[in-house]
This record gives structure tokens, sequence and C-alpha cells, in this order.
DNA sequence: CAAAGATGTAACTTAATTGATTACTATGGG
DNA sequence: CCCATAGTAATCAATTAAGTTACATCTTTG
């Protein structure tokens, strides 16, 4: 259990499948099965993205919908979208690294370099940011759909979920 | 307490205060007073240092040195050096981002799109590394002397510290 | 040789995060 | 009305990271 920030991963499966089965209804206990979780964590999931305006819920009739073509969803804002709320340290978007606290009665050179490393991660998160809106969910889905659609495509499987291959040429 | 991840902004300053201070002995007792932590911690850290090749403590004399010249080590050698053991997940070489697992009975689709998020999280982690890789321990020890020797160091340093600078004139 | 002071390391504790679980309310269709 | 489902909150459990304590080992020094 609690493995480290799935949301974001699960939040991407949930918009690509949104998009694949928009025909469906797509409830929480649906996507829980074919992610691999529970209702309720996607909820909290779906919730969020509903939050950031990308999906809307259905209460009663069930099932969720995109509210946004999925060209116009990139990966990062999906990622701000189930950001943990206080994520921002004061000095960038979010974080994956962090910095320490300096104690309050410390040395003018340990400000310094205390400084400079808050600009290093602002450039580090820029990178992130850069790099996951370069694609949308639409990408997602488009490369999905093409291996689907590759030849290999039931090797590969195959080698995924580690089938014993020998003999079937 | 147990802030995560800050082993790596920790590194970072051990490494500029060694260069900075070269000529002190640099005792774990030392640095954990400037940045603001305890020896155990830093003694960790120095540990995980020194088993990259980057500092060498010196046991019954006390204090740390640099192995290599600063110019040499980037901040990604030293991201490497201080990230958990079994931090790769077997897509990429660290991540601060977490896949989901996929339960074993999933459908296709579930696979493909598993497959292609972790295609993106390795493109992500090689964005990461690149900007790490662009800075050497000396830029930062530089940077810092830049901004230590700038005319307006002590108002910056003051505002830092939130010192109320109101008549200071 | 013994004392002092430091590193290296391990065990344990504490705090924070995150997903799982459970339970409840509200909503809308049959 | 009844039922399935979204939305949400509270609680639990697992994991991780830093703090704390302790101790063996290693040098220098007296």
């Amino acid at each position: 259990m609690a493995k480290r920030m799935t949301r974001f991963a699960v939040a991407v499966h949930i918009l690509a499948i949104l998009e694949i089965h928009k025909k469906k209804r797509n409830t929480s206990d649906d996507l829980a099965a074919g992610i691999g979780t529970n209702s309720a964590f996607i909820r909290r999931v779906t919730s969020m993205l509903g939050k950031a305006n990308l999906i809307k819920g259905e209460p009663g009739v069930g099932g969720n919908r995109l509210l946004k073509s999925v060209e116009q969803i990139t990966l990062f804002e999906v990622f701000q979208a189930v950001q943990s709320p206080k994520e921002n340290k004061g000095f960038g978007e979010f974080s994956c690294l962090s910095m320490y606290e300096l104690p309050g009665d410390e040395k003018p050179e340990s400000v310094l370099i205390h400084g400079v490393l808050k600009d290093i991660f602002v450039s580090v998160e820029q990178a992130i940011e850069d790099e996951l809106s370069l694609a949308t969910i639409a990408d997602v889905v488009t490369e999905a759909r093409r291996r689907m659609s590759s030849p290999n495509y039931k090797s590969k499987l195959a080698e995924i979920f580690q089938f014993d291959q020998i003999g079937n040429s």
C-alpha cells in the first residue's frame, strides 16, 4: 500500500479511458477495476479533475465525462490538478525535491547557498513543466491505439504479462 | 519533522561549504550547525557522498574533504548519490512521480495505457537529469559568491531575514 | 597507553504522506 | 419509493524520511 504520488498516473489513465470509452458511463467502479485500485480513490482523483474543470461526474445517473477535448488537455494541466493543495513551498509551483529550512541564526553564507538552491529548484520544476506541457491526453490515446494496432502487439502484450512464449512460434 | 527528500539540497550545501571552507576541517557538527540539522543526518548524507567517491571523511582527525574538483561534480551526480538504494522502479533511473501497479487481470487497453505512461515518466526523468546536469557545484559556489559581493547583498539578506527596514534608509 | 574527539553505522522513534477502507449524504432514473 | 452512483469525510495502515541515541573505530595528543 501507499506508493508515492500515483495520482498523476491514475488521473492520466482515467482521462484516456474517458476518451476511449466516451460512449460508456465509466463509473468509478469501472475505472477502479481497470486500473487496479478502489472506487473511493478514483472518486478522489475525479473530484480533483472536476475542480480543474476537466471532467464532470454525474451523480445519480453515474459515470464521468470529459468537459474539454483531449487535444486541449496537456499532461501538465493534469499534473497541477492532482497536486496536494499546499505543495507550494514558496519557490515554485510544486516540488519533487524539497528544501531544508534554515534555523534562523545561520551564517550569511548559508543563506546565500540556500537561495541559490531555491533558484535551482525552480529551474528543475520549470523543466518538468516544459516536458509535461509537450504532450496531451490525445497523444497518450493516439500512442496507445498505435501500439494496439501494431503487428507485434500480441507478442508485446504477452511479454508484459510474462507468458511463456516458447513453442508459440 | 520529516520533510520529504531534503537530502539532495543538503548534499549540495555540504559540497559547496567544503569548497568555500576547504581550509577548515568541516566536521559534521560544523555542517549541521550551518545547515540547521543534526550531525547524524549530515553523516548519513556524507556517507552516501563518500560511496559515490565525491568526498572522504577523516575518522579520528575529523572533517570531510572533496575528492574531485567542484567543476567536475554535476548536480545530477549529487542527485544520484543521495537517492534511496531501490529508487529504480524499473522504467527509469529514479522517480519523483510513481506508477500504479496493474492488478494482473486487467484489460489489454489498461496495459497499453500503462505502457505509454511509463515511457512518459522516463522522458520526464530524462528532462530532470538534463537540467541537473547543466550545473556543477562550482556554479553554485560562484553564484553564491557573486551574490555575496553584490552591492545590494545586505538589503537582500535583510529581506530574507524579514528584518524591518523602514527608517534604515 | 589512555583520553579526547571525530567518523561510520545501526537501531529505534517520530512525523508526514498517501492510498485503502468505511461510511454517510445527495442525486437522478426507473 | 428504491437503487445505484457521485461526492466527501473520517479513520486506518503502510511507507518514507529525518531526528535521536548509542556505540565501535580511528587518529591525534597528552
